[in-house]
RNA sequence: GCCUCUGUGGCGGAAUGGUAGACGCGGCAGAUUCAAAAUCUGCUAUUCGUAGGGAUGUGAGAGUUCGAAUCUCUCCGGAGGUACCA
């Protein structure tokens, strides 16, 4: 075939599979398997062939589970609302609505290049009000729930009201202990208000003016925007948090569980830090200090009391401090002895109490700091001799190490901050004998009896700042009274949708910055009742006057783009759904995983502490709260690897669009100016300026030849560059083994040459495309095709079929013609059940037995495959070759055999 | 600094305790052709040898084992993540 015959032939049964409706998955009584690719952003320049990666291994892997014999939920939708949308419609002029239109259909072009096999029905975007409505509905299920610290889990907001309202329970510190309460009516409310999973606060936020919104932790690196790479400042600000804190343990524990790779789940729990240590008092004339540390056994050895640039105590006292200074004492609760306080530039407000008790003999950090500014040291723990020896200053004599060390540890030459012995282990009560980890535990319980300390475990992780001062992002299900209290908004109301016509610009004034939405001055308030529930159910203009109803405000902040992935994975299960998130049939049918919804999700590394963190957070609330059936959102998580190619850079180091590019005699020019070009790889995409749009590829290649090279490449989960050399040997084997089936169809062929061949080929793939472990697949085809002359019409169709996952264009176009002769029912190759091996078709008759001695191969012979070890000895014995190397003691001798047939013989002499 | 991954021919890669380099690209030789492309056949880790054959070889070094690319330790290089984390 040439490439206008690909091209007609593929279009062809693309037009085939669309009328025969092949992709259209509903509730049945087949197995389910749910298959996920990372939700995709619409950009303005669309997909380029290193997004095909993960988007052609799930087709491949969805195509072959059908053919297994699983009813496959594999769809797309877009995650269509954000920053970049809005930033392209501002510099337009433009609605966002209308770009994002534009690019989703763009975008859907794209993957109907490829041929994915997606239901498109369950296609949507995050922009639809229809999904929307449900974005706002979850928020409002947080912001009406509460996470019950002693059952661990999320519990709505009446049931907290119950509780304290039945005077058995009480709250302290945000956490519920039972303790009888004297609450009043306002103090309970109040209570509910500080422990709702979504709650508003005052307070520093990472403010980014070139955005004109706030970003959460996560969105911030070095102090600049991940999107843009725009400076961040801190800015006190009213805003949305949402509780993920209390999730902190679960989060991190569940991920044990989960089949993910490993590298995402070190960094999922490096990202949540949980640190396990004590929390100490000291009083000061600022009022308490609280500090912790995970070395309470050193709080002897504290000399000064180290705390941030922006530690609360320092706005009491009045003290503004941006260098290192002496503030005043704190009494050491132990000893009772005055000690300095110090701020540091080391010591950061964002992580633990913004406060430290420094031990420079014990702190690397603290003995830095203590020589720089000539503080006192003190040391606690007996360091090893060979550790004093090697850390000393000249001026110690070998014999008094051990003395200047308890005297005068200054004079080392650094922290010794390894665990061991206390000098002193009776200021704790302590006997000296006791192991150094139980030492430890009787100083935090000392600690505690003493009401010093406390146990505690500390996070890394944040709250998560959740509001955007955005137009392009879902409004919250929120409304505010005259006097500034919140109210969701009732279930009945939503969706709120966006006002469509108005100026969606944010305000830039960077001191009062009101979001755009301030701007829509219809919209902004609106007539309510005020239901039992607490909740508000909104009038419209066409409501008659209610006696009860009072004018709100809504919340004009919007949600960053986030929230609505976190949880469209639930919604291509049920995608129409008017009544809920999705139909509880669906969920457990679509669900039926132990662990996680999703069975398995295909997606980049880059969202292993945003997009994969937030959306486990959501899911396990739904899941308390019964919505969902599965603890956690995705069982197995796989990132295909990145592909990188040639970008081209100008002398001023501006890179050019490989559209704009020539290559000649392997140097790059400009075409539109004719200078020639720098050439370095990057990885592919928008900032290289490398991308190659994959419908080109298939244009020129054919959509199969162009599926097999890029999985033939690499593994999938290893980074590739794009590299068009190798494909020369896709299009051989694809014509090949077109050639050889339509000979064999033409020929009507009644034999297979050989069957053996056939079968271990078959088991070998389904072993190998269960893993989806394509590239090796892929190898196989190719060796079983070079190695057979001929395939009867009934083995024509098992090696179609397995073809059929990476060149389902040329598979289903042969396995038409084999259709007619050999009348089968199933009218696509896809219907048939995957080829299954004959077990007694496995074995050849003979193997090759190489013979090693010492180690060396020194023979190979050609045995039967049932031989018995007598046999093979007396081969060997017979062995020429071998003999040369055998002297006459035997010492060992090794046959090894796997499912009986032997594989290799040692021989030790 | 710490954490995770990774290191195999000229190139992409295969082999997860049992013949290292499957399969593909490239290269070499041959067939076909007026010629070229395409196609087909054979060879292609390095090295010594005319050859039969031998030696070496999976970043480096050690160890476990009859046997190590694979397991363990130390070191070196590459990729990614992350940090004054108390």
């Amino acid at each position: 075939m040439n490439q206008i015959q690909i091209d007609q032939m593929e279009q062809s049964i693309k037009k085939l599979w669309k009328e025969s409706n092949l992709y259209k998955s509903e509730i049945s009584s087949k197995p389910s398997y749910c298959i996920l690719d990372f939700f995709p952003y619409p950009s303005g320049i669309g997909l380029h062939v290193g997004h095909t990666i993960g988007y052609i291994s799930t087709d491949i892997f969805a195509r072959f589970k059908r053919m297994q014999g699983n009813n496959v939920l594999y769809a797309m939708g877009f995650d269509s609302f954000g920053l970049p949308a809005e930033q392209f419609a501002i510099q337009t002029n433009q609605h966002p609505e209308i770009t994002t239109q534009t690019n989703i259909k763009n975008m859907k072009a794209q993957l109907e290049a490829l041929s994915l096999s997606h239901d498109t029905d369950k296609s949507f975007s995050t922009t639809d009000p229809k999904y929307y409505k449900w974005t706002q509905w979850i928020f409002t299920k947080l912001y009406n729930s509460y996470f019950n610290n002693i059952e661990k889990k999320a519990e709505n907001i009446e049931e907290l009201r119950k509780k304290l309202k039945s005077k058995t329970f009480s709250v302290e510190d945000g956490e519920l202990i039972e303790k009888s309460n004297n609450y009043s009516q306002k103090e309970i409310s109040q209570l509910i208000n500080e422990m709702r999973l979504a709650y508003l606060d005052d307070i520093e936020v990472n403010w980014c003016p070139m955005l004109g919104t706030v970003l959460a932790n996560e969105e911030v690196k070095d102090g600049k925007s991940e999107q843009g790479n725009h400076p961040v400042e801190k800015r006190p600000m009213k805003q949305w948090i949402l509780r993920i804190t209390k999730y902190a343990d679960r989060l991190h524990d569940q991920l044990d569980q989960l089949n993910w790779p490993s590298n995402i789940i070190t960094m999922q729990k490096n990202w949540i830090g949980r640190n396990e240590g004590v929390k100490v008092y000291f009083d000061s004339k600022y009022g308490k200090i609280e500090i912790f540390t995970t070395r309470p056994e050193t709080v002897f050895g504290v000399t000064f009391i180290g705390i941030s640039h922006n530690h609360p105590i320092l706005q009491k006292a009045g003290i503004k401090s941006d260098k290192e200074q002496k503030i005043g004492y704190a009494i050491h609760p132990l000893t009772q002895k005055e000690i300095p306080i110090w701020t540091t530039d080391y010591v950061i407000q964002e992580y633990g109490t913004g406060a430290v008790m420094s031990v420079p003999a014990h702190d690397q950090r603290d003995y830095e700091f203590a020589k720089k500014h000539n503080i006192e040291f003190k040391s606690v723990i007996k360091a090893p001799y060979l550790w004093l020896k090697e850390n000393k200053s000249e001026c110690i004599s070998d014999s008094k190490l051990l003395d200047e060390w308890k005297e005068n540890p200054c004079k080392f030459k650094s922290a010794f901050e390894n665990k061991a012995p206390l000098f002193a282990p009776q200021q704790f009560e302590i006997h000296e004998d006791m192991s150094v980890k139980n030492q430890i535990k009787q100083v935090i319980q000392f600690l505690e009896e003493n009401k010093v300390g406390k146990k505690t475990t500390n996070y890394r992780l944040r709250d998560w700042l959740f509001s955007r001062q955005r137009y392009w992002g879902e409004p919250f299900p929120i409304v505010f009274d005259e006097s500034g209290n919140a109210y969701s908004i009732h279930e009945s109301c939503l969706p709120i949708t966006l006002p469509k016509q108005y100026d969606f610009k944010p305000a830039l004034n960077q001191e009062n910055a009101e979001p755009p939405l301030a701007k829509a001055k219809e919209w902004k308030s609106v007539r309510g009742i005020v239901m039992d529930d607490g909740s508000v159910k909104t009038l419209s203009d066409s409501d008659p006057k209610n006696p009860d109803e009072q004018i709100f405000k809504r919340e004009l902040n919007t949600m960053p783009n986030w929230a609505g992935s976190c949880w469209y994975y639930l919604r291509y299960m049920d995608p129409h759904n008017d009544s809920s998130i999705a139909s509880q049939e669906a969920l457990k049918y679509w669900s039926c995983n132990d662990i996680g919804s999703v069975d398995m999700y295909v997606g980049g590394a880059e969202h292993a502490v945003l997009h994969l963190l937030y959306a486990r957070f959501w899911h396990m609330v739904l899941f308390d709260l019964g919505h969902v059936p599965n603890p956690e959102p995705f069982n197995k998580l796989v990132n295909p690897g990145m592909m990188t190619a040639d970008a081209y850079s100008n002398s001023r180091g501006f890179y050019i669009d490989i559209e704009d590019v020539e290559l000649k005699n392997k140097s790059a020019f400009q075409i539109s100016t004719g200078e020639e070009l720098n050439i370095e790889p990057g990885k592919m995409g928008k900032r290289y300026k490398n991308g190659l749009d994959p419908r080109k590829a298939c244009d020129k290649y054919g959509i199969d030849i162009f599926r097999m090279h890029v999985m033939y490449m690499a593994p999938i989960t290893q980074s590739r560059s794009w590299d068009v050399s190798n494909i020369k040997g896709m299009e051989r084997f694809y014509r090949s083994i077109h050639a050889k089936i339509a000979k064999c169809i033409q020929n009507s062929e009644k034999s297979t040459d050989n069957p053996t061949k056939l079968h271990q080929t078959i088991k070998f793939i389904t072993e190998e495309m269960s893993n989806m472990r394509y590239n090796t697949s892929i190898a196989a085809l190719i060796k079983l095709n070079n190695d057979a002359e001929k395939f009867s019409l009934d083995d024509s169709v098992k090696v179609l079929q397995m073809l059929y996952p990476f060149a389902p264009h040329l598979s289903e176009h042969l396995y038409q013609e084999i259709k007619l002769i050999n009348n089968i029912e199933h009218n696509c190759i896809e219907q048939i059940e995957w080829p299954q091996y004959d077990p007694n078709l496995l074995q050849d008759d003979t193997t090759k037995l190489p013979i090693n001695i010492n180690g060396k191969i020194r023979d190979v012979l050609e045995v039967s495959v049932d031989i018995v070890d007598e046999e093979i000895k007396n081969l060997i014995s017979k062995s020429e070759k071998a003999a040369k190397y055998i002297s006459s003691d035997i010492k060992k001798y090794i046959i090894i055999r796997k499912n009986n047939k032997p594989i290799i013989v040692n021989i030790v002499c």
